[in-house]
DNA sequence: CTGAAAGCGCTTACAG
DNA sequence: CTGAAAGCGCTTACAG
């Protein structure tokens, strides 16, 4: 029924060897063969069967990203740039929705979709540290986001203590006095390192630091920052600036500002971290960090397939993102 | 050196029959012979490769998903849908960004991934019509968004005629009586679909038709909508209120109207369509079209897998995705 | 370059 | 239920 390597064999009338190799690019052909073979394979459609190709070879150029929601924007964008980076090189990405950490370990840990996959970029959930005793995993794996406890493992991140100096340190330098940070959390994860960049900031500055102004929340989504926020309002003496965790922390955030009758920047200035389009076009455009997505994706997927071809230094990689700042409305308007 | 089927059943001490059996919920396996295979299975960590099953059955129980960006928040959020809905029947879903109709068509009629995915789920990109002839398509495929020319192909949508109208005639009835639309655009695609509504509405409440107040866009993201609505903003005559074709549009609009200093929605109402999870938060809120897109994700893949297995009726299908008006403060304020 | 053949790991008649 | 075997469509030594 499909068209077979055969088939075109037969039609070009050369040996299934020999389209072979002018479907996988090998040597020692003459232009006349692969002019001929060529012909054959587009006048029959033939399209190679990739199951057959990679239960033979034992690669399917495929790999799996994994992360927690691809509707998050942040995640959407990631998505789509890693995609286009593997496009490039010829590979595809699987996109999977772990939804949290017990799923994302079991997926990994499940053998990797059968054996389809030939490695694994894994983003773990931003709430959670997760426990990736994942060193022994049967393949190539490169982690993105904070460094997790365990290391050990190939590692494509912004330096997010130092990002995150950077964006309360700019606060400071705007005047503000009582700084609040949305997103934190404990354990090795985002939340904690991030507060870590924002306590050192507050103490580079002499700035006290106080507790009440230091928001834990349950996750990082727009609801979760305009709760965090409501809290915020409701202290004796409020924050006049806020570091939001991420874009859509700060995005909640400025809703809670808004209905509450309250001028950005003027009586709070807000910060986020990420990047995501949607901040760029609100009104108030929000400040924020912003990660080179870009630089990540392709050299998240480059180390990966670097790692699958057993090439490349045996050391494990520590790959810092670069970013920058953007200054906006919601702390210069 | 991965673990194979035989070793299971070495293991085991039954046949390799056997244990395909257990693994694929074939009848007639005593529970005490399913336990020893699951045991053996268990013990060795065994997976199935599905490079192999799907090289020897045919079908991989993968589909792909072919959209123009997974950016976008629209085709994340519904992706991410889709993605929940395979994985429910044990499907999993390959996400395709087309970036463009040639691509998308290059894809499909590529032959589907060399015969990897047993269907694909498509959705074309809104600015162009495609010239889907793909009825002699090799595999099935379920066809999203506008119907486009050629007919015959199975599809799900909302009745974007009827949700434009209800979007046009909410704004009417608000007492507007310059309405403009905002993502224009010729042949069979969403933007021509949505301006029959839209004209439709204007004609119905007797308000005259003004051609200067249709702006066709070159795309459908935030930028686009800015742009038309600083257009808008140059008439001699502004508009009252704007119909954007989808919440990008509108999210762009609101940014351009906010940066000319006027009042949303007393100087100019929004509504946009889609209800992407951004214009919820902004502020104002943006009045939309809300298409469910759990049903839509549930119903393609249903639709979608039917056709695979051969079941279902013969006939083509066309399934209207139920929607609702969401009003909110960018035309109630 | 060619040609014949083995084998990747499954599923599936087939004979018992 | 078992056991031996064929075959899905490739790639890859192997001998020429």
């Amino acid at each position: 029924m499909a068209i077979r390597l055969s088939d075109v064999a037969a039609r070009a009338g050369v040996s299934v060897k020999t389209v072979s190799n002018v479907i996988n690019d090998y040597p020692h052909i003459t232009e006349q063969t692969r002019a001929k073979v060529e012909a054959a394979i587009a006048a029959l459609g033939y399209r190679p069967n990739v199951s057959a190709r990679s239960l033979r070879k034992g690669r399917s150029d495929f790999i799996a990203l994994a992360i927690p929601e691809m509707a998050s924007p942040y995640f959407a964008e990631l998505g789509a740039a890693i995609s286009r980076a593997a496009k490039r090189r010829g590979i595809t990405v699987l996109i999977d929705q772990t939804e949290g950490e017990a799923e994302a370990e079991k997926l990994v840990l499940d053998g990797m979709r059968g054996q389809l996959i030939d490695g694994i970029i894994f983003s773990p959930i931003t709430t959670a540290p997760t426990r990736i005793d994942l060193a022994e995993t049967a393949k190539p794996l490169v982690l993105l986001g904070e460094r997790h406890a365990g290391g050990g493992l190939d590692h494509v991140a912004v330096d997010s203590v130092q990002a995150s100096f950077d964006a309360t340190t700019h606060l400071i330098s705007l005047g503000r006095q009582r700084i609040a940070a949305i997103g934190v959390g404990g354990g090795a994860g985002t939340g904690s390192v991030r507060r870590k960049g924002y306590r050192r900031a507050l103490k580079a500055a002499g700035l006290p630091h106080d507790p009440s102004l230091e928001l834990a929340g349950t996750g990082y989504h727009r609801d979760d920052g305009a709760a965090s926020m409501r809290e915020l309002l409701t202290l004796p003496d409020p924050p006049d600036a806020v570091f939001c965790f991420n874009d859509l922390l700060a995005l909640g955030a400025l809703r809670t500002l808004a209905e509450a009758g309250l001028k950005v920047p003027d009586d709070v200035a807000v910060v986020g971290f990420d990047d995501i389009e949607d901040g760029r076009y609100h009104s108030p455009s929000l400040t924020t960090i912003s990660p080179d997505k870009e630089w990540l994706a392709d050299n998240a997927v480059a180390l990966l397939l670097d790692r699958i071809a057993g090439t490349g230094e045996a050391a494990r990689c520590d790959l810092t993102v670069p970013y920058t700042l953007q200054i906006r409305e919601s702390t210069c308007g």
